[in-house]
This record gives C-alpha cells, sequence and structure tokens, in this order.
RNA sequence: CGGGGUGUGGCGCAGCUGGCUAGCGCGCGCGGUUUGGGACCGCGAGGUCGAAGGUUCGAGUCCUUUCACCCCGACCA
C-alpha cells in the first residue's frame, strides 16, 4: 500500500494519561483509535495486525477440525437465564430495547452454541463436534484499562467441543493444548501453561496460557527449570518453593497477561438445556464440552508489549502489517526506484513512503515507529549505486545493498 | 463501585490568588529555501475553554451538579 493512500498519520507526543506502553504504540503509529474507555476502533495497519494474528489462529483451528462459524453477538435473555448467567455473571453486558426486551452481548457463547450443535446432534454417531469462530467479545467491565489488553470490546476466538466420553474429551482437550504452544509461538510469544481455576461454574481447574509481563494483571509462580507454572490465587506452593513438578527449579514471581485458556465444562451445558443425544444402548446422555478461548485484540496488545524499542514497534514477522516498508526520499528518480521495488516485492508486501515534500528525518522516524521488519531505502546515494539499502528494523540480519536488477536478493537475504 | 488525577483548536501543553481582543509548540494552507534521521523563513486558517447551573460589574480561572478519560484498589463465570 502506498502510503498517500493511508488516511492515518502518526503522532511524536502522545497525551500524559496514556501510561499503557500498547496503547501508547499503537496510537502514535496511528494503529488503533479509541472511541471509549476499552473500546477501540482499528485502523488499517491495526487491523492488517489483527488480521494476521487471527488468521494464524484459523489456520491451527482448521488443522485441529474445527469448523468455523459465525455466531450472534446479540442475544435473547432466555438462554442466559437458563445456564444462570443472566444473575450471576456481573461482567454480562445487559441492554434493555426499547419495547422492554432484555438482551446479553456475548461474552462467551455456550448459551448459543449448545443448542446449535446438539440440536444437530442426535445420537453418539454424529459426536465428537468443534466448532469455532471469531468474533466481537463484551464484558461489562467496571474499570479497563492497559489499551487494547483489558476491553470492554475485544475480538476473540472461541472453540467449543461436544464429546461422548471423558476419554474423547481428554485426547482433544490435550491435542488443544498442546496446538496453543504452537500458535503462541507462531505470534512470537512465549506463553505458559497455568493452572488457574475453573471459575463459578467448574469445579475443575482449568488452563490459561499466560505470557510474562509486566503489562499483565495476573500474578504467576513459575519454575526457572521446567514449565511449571500456576496461578497464585489457587496456589498451594509460594515463591521461592522448590518446584512441585522437576523438584530442582525454584519458584519465582511475576506478572503475566492470559492470552489463552481452555475449559472442561463437563456435562453442564447439555444439561441446563437438557440437550443430549442417545448412546448405542438407546439411552440418553449428555455431552462432556469443552471451551477454549484465545483473545486476538489481547495478543495484539501483549506483542506490542513484548515487541517495542524506543523507537517504536518492532513487529515479529508473522504479524507484521506489512514485511517491507519502502523509505524513498523525495526525487523524481527515487520515486521510479521506488515504483520498481514496489513492483517488484508486491503491493501487499509493501507499506512505500511515497509522500512529497517529508523530510528524510520524518520518514525514518516513522518506519521505525511503524515497525515493519524490513526497511528498504531509496534515495540518490543508494541509486549512486545502482541499489538500494535493505535494513532489519530488529537487527536481524545486517543491513546491505541491493542492486535494482536483484529485488528478489532483498526477499532472500531478508529471510534466513 | 471506593480513592486519586485530568478535561483549553486535529495532537501535545501553558494560562498563578477571577480582569480587558484565550496563548505556545506540533500539525494544517499558501509562498520560498531545504532533503540520510522528526529542517528553516514569511504569511495565514482554526478553539468560547467537556456539559449544565450558580456567584460576580466581569468566569478558562470561584461554587454546585453532571459527563468523559487515565491511574490505584475492588471486580474480572
Amino acid at each position: 500500500m502506498k502510503r498517500t493512500e493511508l488516511f492515518t498519520r502518526t503522532e511524536k507526543s502522545i497525551g500524559r494519561d496514556i501510561v499503557s506502553k500498547n496503547a501508547e504504540l499503537l496510537t502514535r503509529a496511528g494503529y488503533v483509535d479509541q472511541l471509549m474507555a476499552g473500546v477501540y476502533t482499528y485502523m488499517p495497519l491495526g487491523l492488517r495486525v489483527l488480521r494476521n494474528i487471527e488468521n494464524i489462529v484459523r489456520r491451527h483451528m482448521n488443522e485441529l477440525g474445527s469448523s468455523e462459524v459465525l455466531m450472534p453477538a446479540l442475544h435473547p435473555k432466555a438462554i442466559w437465564e437458563t445456564t444462570g448467567g443472566w444473575d450471576n455473571i456481573d461482567v454480562l453486558f445487559k441492554i434493555k430495547s426499547r419495547t422492554n426486551n432484555e438482551y446479553a452481548l456475548g461474552q462467551s457463547e455456550e448459551e448459543v452454541v449448545t443448542p446449535l450443535v446438539m440440536n444437530r446432534a442426535p445420537s453418539y454417531k454424529h459426536l465428537p463436534v468443534s466448532v469455532y469462530q471469531i468474533h466481537w467479545k463484551y464484558r461489562d467491565e467496571l474499570r479497563a484499562k492497559s489499551g487494547i489488553m483489558r476491553g470492554r470490546e475485544f475480538f476473540m476466538k472461541d472453540m467449543y467441543s461436544f464429546h461422548t466420553s471423558q476419554e474423547d474429551f481428554d485426547r482433544y482437550y490435550q491435542l488443544v493444548k498442546n496446538d496453543y504452544l504452537n500458535i503462541f509461538a507462531e505470534l512470537g510469544l512465549t506463553a505458559k501453561v497455568t493452572e488457574a481455576s475453573g471459575g463459578s461454574f467448574s469445579e475443575k481447574v482449568s488452563y490459561e496460557f499466560e505470557v510474562l509481563t509486566d503489562a499483565g494483571e495476573d500474578v504467576v509462580y513459575y519454575c526457572e527449570a521446567c514449565d511449571f507454572c500456576v496461578e497464585d490465587e489457587i496456589a498451594k506452593v509460594k515463591p521461592g518453593d522448590d518446584c512441585p513438578r522437576c523438584g530442582k527449579g525454584v519458584l519465582k514471581e511475576a506478572k503475566s497477561a492470559e492470552v489463552g485458556n481452555v475449559f472442561d465444562l463437563g456435562q453442564k451445558y447439555g444439561k441446563d438445556f437438557d440437550l443430549g443425544y442417545i448412546d448405542e444402548h438407546g439411552k440418553k446422555q449428555f455431552p462432556i464440552m469443552g471451551c477454549y478461548g484465545i483473545g486476538i485484540s489481547r495478543v495484539m496488545g501483549v506483542i506490542a508489549e513484548k515487541y517495542h524499542d524506543e523507537k517504536g514497534l518492532v513487529w515479529p514477522e508473522s504479524v507484521a502489517p506489512y514485511r517491507y516498508h519502502i523509505v524513498m526520499l523525495p526525487d523524481e528518480q527515487n520515486r521510479a526506484a521506488a515504483q520498481k521495488v514496489y513492483d517488484a516485492l508486491g503491493a501487499d508486501n509493501c507499506l512505500w513512503d511515497d509522500r512529497d515534500e517529508v523530510s528524510a528525518g520524518e520518514r525514518f522516524a516513522d518506519a521505525d515507529l511503524m515497525g515493519c521488519p524490513v526497511q528498504i531505502v531509496v534515495s540518490r546515494k543508494t541509486l549512486e549505486e545502482g541499489s538500494v539499502e535493505v535494513v532489519s528494523r530488529s537487527g536481524k540480519f545486517d543491513k546491505f545493498m541491493c542492486k535494482l536488477d536483484e529485488l528478489n536478493m532483498i526477499v532472500e537475504r531478508s529471510q534466513s
């Protein structure tokens, strides 16, 4: 995309009341715009990052054999009364219409997905089933905070699975749990599988996927030597204790952000809706269900928290809005050369700063702030050698010159 | 929801105990000089000071109410 087609702008300074690093950088770089507390517009570049995260998650869900659906965010009151959530979930967003009917905004979708799936699974032969969606969620938080990390409206992947036996559930649960670590790794994040409480509707422990960061609001105790990690709320151990798993390491305390979770829902929802299936003996049974979340928009915030320096964002390649940022110094010859680079690398991979009358310094500063992985400088100086200069935003590779007639070298050499 | 802070052109801010046509930087428009790290000169446009009410000869400055945002806490099936 050409910069002149982008209506967003960058800001040098930011209000003193913005403390959160992700909010600061994403706002200054023009990735997001706050509408109100905990509610953001995703601007063109921000949306591309969000879509990249989303698509990585989507690919994994599809590989897990789950089917994508898109369920409503606006729910009737009745289904939430059926499960008890209307009265028990204080973050449930409730709406009264002019007809005096009441509605809820979805903060999770068990109430929708359970009838949706079980009405189509009359017998054990139709199970297991796994479905997921990637959609907005709403929580009536008393206090939204930390930029896009804790919104009242946020983008989330939520998957639900339905099984006929505990063994089959455990198999799938384990599969998803393991794959989650791969997903987060692909997103550039090191997540720790963390034991946590199952919430008010589940006696069982759940697992949260925690990324260590001071910007997070959870506190975990983790082992330095192995992958043991537990939420402080349910921990029977404390910092300084020997690790209960490996015995070798000592537990440390850290703040962290929950980027995903998996829940064993048991038979609650089937029972609440009285929706079961017929087993091989002709008897009615309730499905064992699991739910599996990943906070897409929160992941974006956490990545911004983990990947930045004093100059701005430094996106991992897997989620960067554009792989290449063409820093063109204004001049007709430079423009012609930049056009060549743009065509060679593909418009969908490049953010081309094609503006006139903007100083070199501002271009460099903008490129650093926006954080695309590879910066390609086109200037009189580089063209004297018939080349462009290729720079890594993260320092992953040493900068090098690339001849204009060998532009595919950029693709090769910047990958490694 | 309890406590604290802040609301002044698009963005960032100043405006002390009330006083005359509300300032500054950035950005924006026009002209010119610049062009490898957020350049410079000149001219110019743009705000009624979050909102409502009150005190006063006079309110951005004081009082009351209210809304919004930020931070701490509580909360976060």
